[in-house]
DNA sequence: ACCTGAACACCGTTCAAGT
DNA sequence: ACCTGAACACCGTTCAAGT
């Protein structure tokens, strides 16, 4: 298993150097110290080598909202959505230059069901969130939560890929409110803006 | 110039059959009828090809933007927000084969000037379509134009990453409402708020 | 069991020669 | 001016041989 870490740790470390463009299999065995007959000997192809790659990234991306439901559940809608946001931006911002460089391995790289894995379990997490709270109820929950989950990646990715550094701070002013606002108008009006306080003008403060 | 058409009507089929992955030179050249030398008169190396067809694509979605702004200018913010996102809806999905094949495209390919460049255009649209909504003012105009345009990129990108049938459903109903909840927060309290009407409660019709 | 590296097929790119 | 295609360098992948 030594072997295989050093091969990971290789392909990170070129892909940091160059992109994708300068990564052959012959620069990542030589830097991983091994030859070329080795790697192969753990990785079918070029290819099984980026995607298993790119499949730590996301997973750890996964486990990262996953944590955050844990902290978060049954919190207020607003705790909720900002404590989400927040874990999101960290997970996806914690190692930059990791995070862009291994973004773009997503070409040709059949990565449509891993995406779909990671979009199904970040979407059921923040599913489970959004039922916990404890001043809200949803009757879209599944469309909302996809919604939630597609504009996190979504925006983030935008802003990764823009690489300019003003973006990042307007992201993590902006998007909470976005989140925010896009879910206390999309929480169900029936059960409980009916019952207790006839105005929402204390969300104002 | 009809030379050159051919190769990019041949570059577009062949990516639209297997994706970047199957993508040679030497069969783009063969598709298009030309023999490889022919290529490589026109462009200068493969990524030129590929950047080149990027390009325009990029280039027609911010054409369609920019078409928005100008039908859309001085109405209510309501009318102006659902008019955007569905003109930028609209763009990316007429040729939903074409764009997920072309978005594969972005590995590898340079593509920080290019993104950054129509991303400005868009912005510089949204910037002045905001400016010009004759129910509302913005204070911080230009962050708010960048979260809007990372937001309308990212959620159609994601979607159309999944490929899966019913999110393209999701993002249409709820895409209208999250940029309209959030542009109607982010406008300045000051200058309209505190004018006219006491209650926003009429916006829930 | 795990590693090596010469060998092969294929792809991007060039350039001397053709019209 | 525009096109051709054999030729070259390089990369992904294999496999017979080594420890």
């Amino acid at each position: 298993m030594a072997t295989v870490e050093a091969i990971y740790a290789a392909t990170t470390q070129v892909l940091l150097e160059g992109g994708p463009g300068p990564l052959t299999t012959t620069r990542v065995a030589e830097r991983a110290g091994v030859s070329i007959g080795t790697l192969y000997q753990y990785f079918p192809h070029k290819r099984a080598l980026l995607y298993a790659l790119l499949q730590r990234h996301l997973n750890a991306l996964a486990s990262a909202v996953e944590a955050a439901r844990d902290g978060l559940i049954g919190q207020s809608l607003t705790v909720l959505s900002d404590g989400l946001v927040a874990a999101f931006i960290e997970a996806r911002t914690s190692d930059i230059d990791a995070s862009r460089a291994i973004y773009l391995l997503g070409a040709d790289l059949d990565t449509e069901s891993l995406l779909t894995d990671v979009f199904d379990r970040v979407s059921s997490a923040v599913t489970v969130l959004l039922a916990s709270a404890s001043d809200a109820a949803f009757s879209q929950i599944d469309a909302v939560a996809q919604m939630i989950c597609a504009t996190l990646s979504g925006t983030t990715r935008t802003v990764l890929e823009r690489a300019e550094p003003g973006a990042l701070d307007v992201l993590r002013a902006e998007l909470p409110r976005l989140c925010r606002t896009y879910l206390e108008v999309a929480k169900a009006p029936s059960r409980l803006a009916a019952s207790g306080r006839g105005r929402h003008d204390a969300e104002g403060l």
